[in-house]
DNA sequence: GAATCACATAAGTGTATGCTTATGTATTGA
DNA sequence: TCAATACATAAGCATACACTTATGTGATTC
């Protein structure tokens, strides 16, 4: 859950792939292996780096884990961003589109 | 300038910190050297990464090198961040203010 | 112009990382 | 209950990374 583990989980390349398809939507960790040429522990491994950054949670059913993105993740990275809200693009036109969505 | 890049760069405690240090101004290489139990090689090669992410940017002055935050690169991590939009924590107060500070 | 200063670059080294194959552990279905 | 499924974990290996010392380079100072 620290800023290096974080950073870390996402400077892989598969890694921040594997996030943005749970962006999409929730699956399972063969579900997540389609397309990637890779093996199955290796894409465990992937996972439990992303869990243990407190970027995806999972959930046990059956014999399959379902993971999805885990919101305090992304807070955390949004906070630590925020700290350097004054070289943020200046372009507001985004940020307000964004702030309408979340207002409604 | 890549986002493998960048994740990696901020990947790294020591570059987190002379990134954030230079959020709070401009400085050479000496100076950001300072407190840090490190060789200057070292801090040498950390800045290179950085410059190399387009998370800074340098200015060479006489014999010195002066370091300072490309916005660019924060922009960049912005626009990543942006498309888990949807994750974003709920509490809009923080970015409202923000809009405010940033409209003005 | 010789020494010093402020860096960058080179080469070497221990450790971390991402992958593999092999194996372990629940859970499901025949 | 026995095989198959859906994972995680272990061990080993090649490469990447962060550091070191040594050296190079251009700007300043005396």
């Amino acid at each position: 859950m620290s800023e290096t583990e974080f950073f870390k989980a996402l400077a892989d390349p598969t890694r921040r792939e594997v996030f943005e398809r749970l962006a999409d939507g929730e699956m399972n960790a063969t579900e997540l292996r389609q397309g990637f040429e890779m093996s199955q522990p290796a894409m465990s491994q992937h996972l439990a780096v992303l869990r243990s950054a407190g970027l995806i949670a999972e959930q046990k059913l059956g014999r399959n884990v379902i993971y999805r993105i885990n919101p305090d993740g992304v807070a955390q990275i949004h906070q630590w961003l925020s700290r350097y809200h004054a070289f943020w693009p200046k372009r507001v036109d985004e940020l307000k589109r964004l702030l309408k969505e979340m207002d409604q």
